[in-house]
DNA sequence: ATGAAAGCGCTAACAT
DNA sequence: ATGTTAGCGCTTTCAT
């Protein structure tokens, strides 16, 4: 027996007065009205248990309350911590926030976007699938405010805000860390993706490596696809003959099956092999001797997503410089000193 | 110059005919429509970028298209993989998922759930802070419906649909574990809370030593906040002169800092003391040796919670049977065989 | 087969 | 200081 829920009419009959009014009451509009009266209506409404409908508020022209995140992975936890943050931020300013998942599928998105367009959200932060920005685009003509997070956009697009990290300043301190301890030969891991991300990681293991007047060998760059399976693979074609130091560049489970992979081999680390991982995993120090890492800043990633965006959902138009966040270096065990 | 988005009118206008006709063109109704009188429409829509505004559709009762899950940490995995199955869920059924974060508070939750409420969403699911039902009743009121996640409901209720996991048996299964590899001095770690999950477990502690006859021993039982350090400070209270095993049935993180306060005091697991682990991180299999675990159908979980609560909002007298599912034996080599 | 129009719950300009 | 009312974008009954 579903009663309905009581309207802004009810609550009007019930305290004698008109709908104006109870709106009056419940916005933050400075209308005065008799704090008797005010009185008598908030009375009524906590009767009935009345609460304002924020969609038919919206109708007129409201802030809707309600914020959206697109990520291409939930079960990343580098993305998760980004969403927790996010939340809490939007949460502070009075804000749901929608978590989409789009497995990096620029189809699944673009479904998702229609939905989020059709639900009329506030605003939005997305890390585009695949990077294209076909879907960014659908935002831009039905204006909903944005904020692109972590994956730059490729070829031609609007003007946008950015919020992401440097990922070839990752690159590079990985392997300028092993470089220091006297490695030569390097092998760098990655995965394949047409994501700049990934790249620029590799633009930083080049740069590091050319300053240092080491040549690239290319059969040291081993990519795969993104899972603990491609990670033991990866580890299992290693060269360790010829490699004294890797540079784990890709996802947490990824190199999990990496470590697993080198397990089996019974290759010991920093001993056969010197190890520096970017991203830091809840696992680092909890694996024996402890991951050299480089720690990327998604709290501080989400929290400015989260207030540029917020920003932006004020001021539509509103423009925000290019936040990218410089990564950490985290010292572990996982790196040996070379002889000479 | 933020122009207007196109609304069903100017979709009439364009295409010549009325709101009426465009508004079935864009419903499952099915009133008969001109093929070329629909493909106008169609027409039109596409050259105007029209999307249905769905916070218009859902004024006149149309479901919203927004479900809600209500968890108490963001942080927790164990949370996030139901999370991303409910998505995954829901997504399929054209919804998209708000997700909230109470941190276990009571007021947080609160005001989360008036957000909500407010937001006339379609259908919550809400692993209640703390396991009060207060603000459980709020969505009561309103006729929101909701399945209760995880932690069953304390005190006089309503009725309501639950998913959830044997949380008793997590706690006998890791127990009995112990016991047939003969160990008798078992050590119980966990934290202190309200909630009936982790009594559950440790009922099934003490289940499982009554059963082989075993006295339980309250010194033996260490509880502590959820945090990593406090994880280290119960390694460190253990008395590990007198048990030979321990059960840790608390979160990742705890276990984690139990873990590190273990090799603190030079402690070697499974030599020096046994372990077996409710739940399942990550790291599970990447720490050495792999520990011996105890699965619990987070997957499982978020399926069934997002589909009972889909058929709720199909038909809100929907009722379900409890889902209380079963955990998972994992085997590892944490555990030693006792001499004798 | 299609269109006119009332109304969902709220806001705000306007009237009193 | 408060009430009346048009209208946000859509759905749906009723008329044609």
């Amino acid at each position: 027996m579903t009663k309905k829920a009581p309207t802004i009419k009810d609550v009007a009959r019930k305290s004698g007065t008109s709908t104006a009014t109870v709106s009056y009451v419940f916005s933050e509009k400075d209308r005065y009205i008799r704090p008797e009266l005010r009185e008598r209506v908030l009375q009524a409404a906590e009767e009935l248990g009345y609460v304002k409908n924020a969609v038919a508020s919206s109708l007129k022209g409201n802030p809707r309350g309600i914020l959206a995140v697109i990520i291409p992975q939930f079960s990343n936890n580098f993305f998760t911590d980004i969403c927790a943050e996010i939340e809490s931020v939007a949460q502070k300013a009075g804000f749901v926030v929608i978590i989409c998942n789009t497995d990096d599928s620029v189809e699944q998105e673009e479904k998702i976007v229609k939905r989020l367009v059709s639900q009329k959200i506030d605003g939005c932060i997305i890390c585009p699938a695949l990077s294209t920005s076909k879907n960014i685009k659908t935002l831009d003509i039905h204006n909903i405010p944005y904020v692109v997070l972590e994956r730059d956009l490729e070829g031609e697009t609007p003007d946008f805000d950015f919020v992401g990290h440097d990922n070839f300043q990752s690159g590079y301190l990985a392997t300028k860390t092993l470089l220091d301890a006297g490695h030569r030969n390097i092998a760098f891991l990655g995965w394949t993706t047409p994501i700049a991300n990934l790249r620029d990681r590799l633009s930083g293991y080049k740069a590091a490596l050319d300053e240092a007047g080491i040549a690239v060998n290319d059969d040291w760059i081993l990519l795969d696809n993104l899972s603990e399976d491609a990670g033991k693979r990866m580890a299992a074609r290693l060269p360790v003959d010829k490699v004294t130091a890797m540079v784990l560049a890709h996802h947490y489970y990824m190199a999990k099956g990496t470590l697993l992979g080198l397990q089996k081999r019974a290759l010991r680390y920093p001993e056969d092999l010197s190890i520096v991982l970017i991203g830091t995993p809840e696992w680092r120090d909890l694996v024996h001797p402890s991951l050299t890492c480089i720690k990327r800043p998604e709290k501080e990633m989400g929290r400015a997503a989260a207030s540029v965006l917020l920003k932006k959902v004020k001021k539509p138009l509103y423009r925000e410089k290019r936040h990218v966040f410089p990564v950490e270096f985290m010292t572990g065990l996982s790196v040996r000193d070379m002889p000479g």
